[in-house]
DNA sequence: TAGATTGTTAATCGATTAACAATC
DNA sequence: TAGATTGTTAATCGATTAACAATC
């Protein structure tokens, strides 16, 4: 049951899903093209349920079950292929393409961001970096990326067709600038500061919490 | 059922349920925790189920759930007092204590941790910083922290009896620091670089990955 | 009182787990 | 062949949801 439906007849899964995914699939296979994607980048050619699970803390007979509901992937005694894998479960997100993303804040944070490929594994681009601090503006980050003022985002955002916005600002300027993406038009804010934000319904808000992983864990590992 | 072994006769849960909590109930009151922390800095002194179901992405119902299953905390009509719930899952999650963090990597990125108070709200406190480079060691980053060799990591967490460890380090040292850790003896560990880590199975890996949160996002708005 | 929100139940749905035949 | 791992089923458990009485 439940998963059934999208399974194709012959192992040819190009199909995709008529349905949308749930949200619970659609986060797990995010983190698993993350997994594969980075497997591969380190030489690995084959992956088992059992690693994909190692590194996920996805249950192997889950991960199995998740994508046996849109094809035969795997080769028995063996695993799966990690490229043909990834190019599978993009077609199943649909993330073939790429994504740009504006970045406010070039303090520490902010440069650590654009200078890392954390986002850039996934087709996500930071093609724009924006700071209030004049002295700031103008400055190069990195060859791309110029620092230019938040007067400009508006502009930036309708040109380069951004979605996506992250947030590395101070707590106390996080309310302000998040209302400035609203405004620009961004649809998904990733926050790397600790301000509960207010946003209108249409927006999603994702905060990078750190400690609530950390508490969780020292639970376990206190209990 | 499921959750009303722990609850108490009187709305007096002062004590705590006899078993672990599962890791779901464990995951979301770290949740309600973070929430429930920085809407009381932000002056907030009650909150309903469904803000707190706004910040988390966990259904109210679901919260008003797991927290009734540990006593009666909330007030009809009117919601959480903030406070007192804070320190109610402290108890919980028996976290009241000071926990110390170790953080390796002096670079943008731990310097942005390091001087942020994204740990800090948990009792979680950096107490060293380490980095290989010799022209960061000895360096001062705040009032408390100077870059230290990591030739000092094992006698510092051995003295300062620390449990989790920070990886703020680039892809290619990952690995090796990760190892340094284990040696050690950090049991957490907190990975900000995209390496697929191998630990003994006593350590637990918790790696940020904003992408992943991302693509799931783009998904739902794609579709 | 009227409005709001908790605490709780019952029904449904998705996730987890063990087990194992199929097959590479 | 022997060993390993997938694909799949069935049973159980936890999460989600709607609904509503209790009560602040």
């Amino acid at each position: 049951m439940s998963f059934s439906q999208p399974r194709a007849p012959q192992g040819e899964a190009e199909e995709l899903a008529p349905e949308r995914l749930s949200l619970g699939v659609a986060a797990r296979l995010s983190q698993y093209l993350q997994v594969l994607t980075q497997a591969g980048k380190m030489g690995k050619d084959t992956i088992s349920s059992q690693e994909l699970a190692d590194y996920t803390h996805v249950n192997p007979t889950q991960i199995r079950r998740d994508l046996s509901g849109f094809g035969k992937f795997g080769k028995r005694g063996v695993g799966y292929n990690v490229d043909s894998l990834v190019s599978q479960i993009r077609k199943i997100l649909r993330t073939s393409g790429q994504h740009n993303i504006a970045l406010s804040g070039a303090g520490r944070l902010g440069q650590a961001i654009a200078g890392s490929e954390i986002f850039a594994d996934h087709g996500f681009r930071v093609v724009a970096l924006f700071d209030i601090d004049p002295r700031k503006i103008g400055k190069r980050v990195n060859e791309q990326l110029v620092v230019r003022p938040s007067s400009d985002l508006m502009q930036v955002v309708q040109e380069d067709d951004i979605v996506v916005g992250v947030l590395a600002v101070p707590n106390e300027a996080a309310q302000e600038v998040a209302d400035e993406l609203v405004k620009a038009g961004v649809k998904i804010i990733f926050n790397y500061s600790e301000t509960l934000l207010h946003v209108p319904p249409e927006v999603t808000v994702h905060t990078s919490s750190p400690a609530v992983d950390l508490l969780c864990a020292l639970y376990f590992y206190l209990t």
